[in-house]
DNA sequence: ATCCGAACCGACTTGCGGGTCGGTCAAGTG
DNA sequence: CACTTGACCGACCCGCAAGTCGGTTCGGAT
């Protein structure tokens, strides 16, 4: 059908523009008006795709925002090599701003987590799965990494997981404003010296 | 007088349920009946100690919040000792949920960080001031502690100042809900071991 | 006793933004 | 051509929360 086709269209439109200013702006901070404007729609139009506001950005978050995790962080760790520098390439290019006018992807976790933590159970829900999956499969690659003897036997899969995860949401929070390059390569630096540290020590001759 | 003595009492009152409920509930999702009805107080009384709910939260800011980072994270560093445990325990400690009745001061900065973030700037700068005092102690103990020898000369002490505050703001968004013991073991067993990667290699005899 | 002004009260105004609803238009369908 | 239906329009409704303002209370100064 053709109307199928139009309608499909025109949800994506709305979604490709609602992920776009709810990341520049907030969640809350932004009024359907202020994305149908820009899109030359109607309060009409948006609620004969939607039911509200919210079962929007779920849409966003099941559509976009799984997918872009997806493609930045957790396939890259598809890989036989050793995981540590391939996990290091994964999280500097999640926090390379937006390449050309594209979005700076890699930053939308921690504010929507922070953003609707409290406030939206159920979106916070969703946000929350998405960083399960990434620590579970950062948690496999890591296992596996030991077992390839690329990592020491002594590591803690699971703490090293939450540890990346946590250092890098939270460089967002430092990232805020300028996309600071310094800050990204001091992150990436300290990472890399992490890292060494749980490779296996080299036997002594 | 006595007066004065009336008033500054009730603007404390105002700031510490403030920040107690703003840090529940996010300082957007709270509106000031909130606040005022808890303490049995009107919007008159409000608006005679405060011009606008943003002045009432930069009081909070800089009455309430610089001091608890001041108490928790940046007093601690100051020590002759090695500096490395020393900012391990100062941060255990301040992602310790509330004791007692008290709040989970630690959490604040990366929410509110985030909050304000493209919301409102000059909330947003008077956050950030506080988390640069914080970096510049990291730094200077860090530096110091490489001049007493705790820390190996080749340590990017600025990047590590950057590497250990990411982490600990990151972490807030893992500890979202649950004030996860695990999750809190985890950060602070990594933490220790990044934290040997920094020390001096002790010369083989 | 009177007055003043700080502290406080609470009904009201105002603006914003999510959501509603009756309607228009155009592309089929029979 | 008559009729249906999906996509869309935009004026309107309504609740919420920040901020206003005229009024009240009360401690202390003269």
């Amino acid at each position: 059908m053709e109307t199928t086709l139009k309608s499909r269209e025109t949800m994506h439109r709305l979604c490709g523009k609602g992920l776009e200013i709810f990341n520049e702006k907030g969640y809350y901070n932004t009024s359907l008006d202020d994305i149908l404007t820009q899109l030359s729609l109607s309060k009409g139009a948006f609620y004969h795709h939607f039911k509200s506001k919210e079962d929007y950005f779920i849409s966003i978050v099941q559509n976009l925002i799984v997918q872009k995790v997806y493609a930045l962080l957790i396939e890259p760790l598809n890989t036989e090599e050793n995981p540590l520098p391939i996990i290091v390439d994964s999280l500097e290019n999640a926090l390379e701003p937006g390449k050309k006018n594209e979005m700076a992807y890699g930053f939308m976790l921690n504010d929507f987590l922070t953003e609707f933590n409290k406030r939206n159970e159920e979106i916070s829900g969703y946000l929350k799965d998405i960083l399960n999956v990434w620590e579970v499969n950062l948690v496999s690659v890591l296992k596996k990494g030991k077992l390839d003897g690329y990592i020491a036997r002594h590591v803690d899969c699971e703490g090293v997981a939450t540890y990346i995860i946590a250092s890098y949401l939270g460089m967002r929070s430092l990232m805020m404003d300028s996309s600071n390059r310094q800050l990204k390569y001091q992150y990436v630096q300290q990472l890399k010296h992490y890292f060494k540290s749980l490779e296996p020590q080299p036997v002594m001759a």
